[in-house]
DNA sequence: CCAAATTTGATGTACGTAAATCAAAAAATC
DNA sequence: GATTTTTTGATTTACGTACATCAAATTTGG
């Protein structure tokens, strides 16, 4: 049987009472009595039962989503998946809460930020804006002891707790070897669409592309970025004028609002194969998969990101650890074959 | 507030006792009462708190997973997650034992699992060999109220409640769709190593692979299969001698047992361009992965299987819902740039 | 060495559920 | 209608932990 509060009392005999106090950080103890508890936890190796605690205390976790405001598939996804995570919450003890900030607008994000240090929630999951007074106001809240997990967009050299999102320059590195070993040795140009440069996520997935196209695929161009805005009518039109280019023979898609890529890529009237990488599997996407206008889709399971973020943040709030493998979220790879 | 057991008595105007008896199915209530009780419960949107029942019953979840005794990197890493599992044992109430089966061997499996249906373990994980007197066998079982998942290999047409693995056809045929648009417009002919045809998972692979082979590249030519016996030493002799064969173009290690596939590649003295394709990421397809040896590897992975296999076989113990898209097991697909 | 302050012990209640016991009430049987 | 059987209620203890209270013991300061 695992060792219970009564066996640590007994082993360093003292009362139980006393064993309390040690165990959660009450004054009142003496140096040399509270080191004998200790000394007596490590050796029995006790592990303090959280559901039982929980139960005691009557414990939630209030957890805050803060995410940005914008209109597109991923985003609904990822809304959709937090309110998953609510209807469970009565079984997971959490309390969720989403906040909605104003995309790209730093100064936001940190107002709502600053209010949150007097709300006292015990864990902040943000899809992070990387700017320099969002890193300082995060490391202040972690500095006061506040979990929090970055989501789908991460806040490097930050004092974040963890990231729960994918590597998003492995998966630009990624795209481009699929499209430099799909396209094999033709000669061309390779059109991207991304949102918006100013997002790290989007910056990132373009720098792990341009490195690996340069160094492996030198025989096929990147042509300027088109900056969609995530908005399907704006890429529609970039799409379209860019297709008016006959040496384009391949296209990454690395942004969110893929419908107007899509609807450019079926209007082509010169008849030519393009292939087509893109990045977030929704239903516009799948669609274009497995009717061949895409070849290939990379996607971030956002179920799993906001599961993870849920887990992770709980996790810190009671100091234990985590599973790390388990909270790794990968770069799916969906081609037609393997969609869900 | 969360409805409690006194709340449901209070509503059905019953006492604690009797709520207590239809909770947990004791006898000695009239139907009428109980039903009773049963609406007050549905009214109130009462759930059990399992965390506080597994607190008074004392409850452990003894579970047992079922492991065929092969010597190869995949069930290896296999054990070590379930060894990973039994560290969390405390934390999660879990009391894991893994039994050892013979490889391929319908009769030791089915002796095991009737064995089991004395010791009255609450659930029970299975790499299932695929015969009918196995299947006959886990009918039984779940008829008598254990709950069953199979684990990497499933056992199709079965009663089992759960399958933690991937889907193999999908496997084949993103497989073959990769080395098909790897290989672009050459015609060549293409190896396939397997471990052996009389396994399930492999059978499916190949099964997946041929459909889009046949049906989307033509010009592949598939060589009769060639079964390794998942041996590094037998799939060395049968590659090395297959790559005479001058017309080979592409490989696929649908198998385990990759090191010998790894080594006959590495010592190919024609120069030439094969693209490989191979299931499993071990240390040895990794650096083969690297090296350029291998173009892409398609995983499972076993941490995940194990982990979900432990939530499933709890789940179906207390009586509770799954999230399904958490249990789903995915391909993974690694191309150089997005390795773990 | 005494008083004050600090540290420790003993004890009880609570969390939500399980499970057991025994008495009381209701229903079924003859 | 009395007896047996079945059903229900009331109550208690337990699980492992948290937290509060009050008394007792120990240490510290003067």
């Amino acid at each position: 049987m695992r060792p219970t509060v009564h066996d640590i009392a007994a082993a360093a005999g003292v009362s139980l009472a006393t064993v309390d106090r040690v165990l959660n950080q009450r004054p009142g103890v003496r140096h040399v009595t509270r080191e004998k508890v200790e000394t007596a936890i490590r050796e029995l190796g006790y592990i303090r039962d959280v559901a039982a605690a929980n139960l005691a205390k009557g414990r939630t976790y209030p957890l805050v989503f803060i995410l940005p405001a914008s209109d597109n598939s991923f985003m609904h996804g990822l809304n959709a998946e937090i309110r998953q995570a609510v209807l469970r919450s009565p079984a997971e003890r959490t309390d969720i809460r989403t906040i909605e900030v104003p995309a790209f607008d730093p100064a936001a994000l940190v107002s709502v930020l600053e209010e949150l240090s007097r709300e006292k929630p015990c864990g902040i999951a943000m899809v992070a804006t990387d700017a320099p007074e969002v890193r300082a106001a995060v490391d202040k809240l972690v500095r006061e002891r506040f979990p929090i997990v970055t989501l789908v967009s991460d806040l490097t050299g930050s004092l974040r707790h963890h990231y729960a999102g994918v590597d998003n320059i492995a998966a630009g590195r990624t795209a481009a070897r699929l499209l430099g070993r799909f396209l094999g040795p033709r000669k061309g140009e390779i059109a991207v669409l991304a949102g918006s440069m100013l997002v790290r996520d989007h910056r990132e997935r373009l720098e792990g592309f341009a490195a690996v196209m340069a160094a492996e695929f030198p025989h096929l161009a990147i042509l300027p970025v088109l900056e969609g805005r995530d908005d399907p009518e704006v890429a529609h039109r970039l799409v379209a004028d860019a297709l008016g280019n006959a040496g384009i023979i391949g296209v990454y898609s690395l942004g969110a609002g893929n419908r107007g890529l899509i609807r450019a890529l079926k209007e082509k009237t010169v008849d030519r194969t393009l292939t087509v990488i893109a990045h977030e599997l929704t239903a516009h996407t799948r669609a274009a998969l497995v009717d061949n206008t895409i070849d290939a889709i990379l996607n971030q399971d956002a179920g799993h990101e906001v599961r993870s973020a849920i887990r992770v943040l709980k996790a810190k709030a009671d100091g234990l650890a985590v599973i790390e493998a388990q909270e790794r979220i990968r770069l799916d790879i969906f081609l037609k074959d393997n969609l869900p």
